[in-house]
DNA sequence: CGTCCTTTGAAGTAG
DNA sequence: CTACTTCAAAGGACG
């Protein structure tokens, strides 16, 4: 455990937290990357042989004990870098999340926002993103956050009524919004007017906190000033961008007699955690390097990976995560994880198989 | 078409 | 409080 080296934290605040994921440009980080990859692979496919001769002795649930040991002393860790932040006043980590709606936008729609994406990425265009929109977040990410308190509370309940504070969190300082400020595709929790729930809408629009989103970037993105489809936001049918889409360019009152007659809800999803934003940002590098398809596979080299990321590394993907929940919980505030339960009909960990029967990884 | 696989982390539930 | 469960992303594979 390289990360765990304890002690420190204090550097987690460090200025070269967003130039140590560069995708172009950094290539220390590449070739560490590009090096680790080979020798991970092979490394990943040797521990699997040894997974499998552990797994043969013994059953899956030992494996798993395991991993939720390591769950636990990462989790710990993550317990120590979210405290982090809050012990650096006026610090980077004090940045908000400036708003996921523009950081989602594609370079390409920024003024002065690098136009190329990296040129080994492979064109994984997710749903519900614009597919210009490229997977490398941190690269470009302000540098000198914007000095909007977000002492949200993190716990449920505390705060999820503040709406007065959600203007305050989300309107960005002018010039804030900086063409650097970007984000991995979507993450982007849509505008109120735009399949919001009501409550919210209400009280962002009343805060007139829109204004300072660039209305000229979101035309261009094909969407209503307003509104910016998300991911995060679901239609049940399973029709996101259309039906994000549909409600955005109608008028309100036909939004509304609209809602009135279908008053389906979107379905809004959980807000990515650290690992999920790292994979999401490293998923095509991996898919490029190793060829390889199968998200099964590629989420095992990410998931080793993610585990010989620096502590700073990482701390910067769970402050990226905290504050993406701290944006959700201010969207959605009445939204609960439980409100998703049960859209998946399995049960995984009654499915816990013998791993060793993953011979998916072949980096060929 | 729906689910599984696979990862970590967050949040929910149950005891 | 602890342990367990579910879901978040992703896309090939499979029934």
């Amino acid at each position: 455990m390289p990360q765990l080296n304890g002690g420190g934290g204090d550097d987690l605040g460090a200025n070269d937290e967003m130039i140590s994921f560069k995708d172009e440009g950094d290539h220390e980080e590449k070739i560490r990357e590009s090096a680790f990859t080979e020798s991970d692979l092979a490394d990943l496919k040797s521990s699997l042989v040894n997974e499998s001769e552990i797994s043969q002795n013994s059953n899956s649930a030992v494996i798993r004990r395991g991993q939720q040991e390591d769950q636990r002393i990462y989790t710990d860790k993550r317990e120590h870098l979210d405290d982090v932040p809050k012990h650096q006043d006026g610090g980077m980590y004090k940045a908000p999340y400036s708003g996921y709606p523009f950081l989602m936008l594609p370079e390409p729609y920024l003024p002065n926002g690098p136009v190329s994406p990296s040129s080994n990425k492979v064109s994984v265009v997710q749903q519900g993103m614009h597919p210009l929109t490229p997977l490398l977040p941190y690269d470009h990410f302000n540098p000198s956050p914007p000095h909007i308190p977000t002492d949200v509370s993190q716990k449920p309940g505390v705060h999820r009524h503040q709406t007065q504070e959600i203007s305050g969190f989300y309107s960005l300082p002018q010039g804030q919004i900086t063409p650097s400020m970007n984000w991995p595709n979507q993450p982007v929790y849509s505008l109120p007017s735009c399949g919001f729930r009501q409550s919210f809408s209400s009280s962002l629009q009343s805060s007139s906190s829109f204004p300072r989103f660039s209305h000229s970037l979101m035309l261009q993105s094909g969407m209503h000033p307003t509104g910016i489809p998300h991911p995060a936001i679901v239609p049940p049918s399973g029709k996101q961008d259309h039906d994000q889409f549909d409600r955005c360019i109608y008028p309100k009152s036909h939004q509304e007699a609209k809602r009135e007659k279908e008053p389906k809800k979107p379905v809004i999803k959980k807000p990515l955690n650290a690992f999920m934003l790292y994979m999401k940002e490293m998923r095509a590098k991996v898919i490029a390097e190793c060829t390889l398809k199968e998200s099964a596979a590629i989420n095992q080299i990410l998931g080793r990976r993610w585990h010989a990321l620096t502590r700073e590394e990482q701390a910067k993907y769970y402050e990226l995560a905290r504050k993406e929940r701290q944006l959700h919980m201010q969207l959605y505030p009445s939204w609960s994880a439980r409100d998703n339960y049960g859209k998946k009909k399995r049960r995984k960990r009654d499915k816990q198989q013998d791993p060793s029967t993953d011979n998916s990884l072949d980096c060929s």
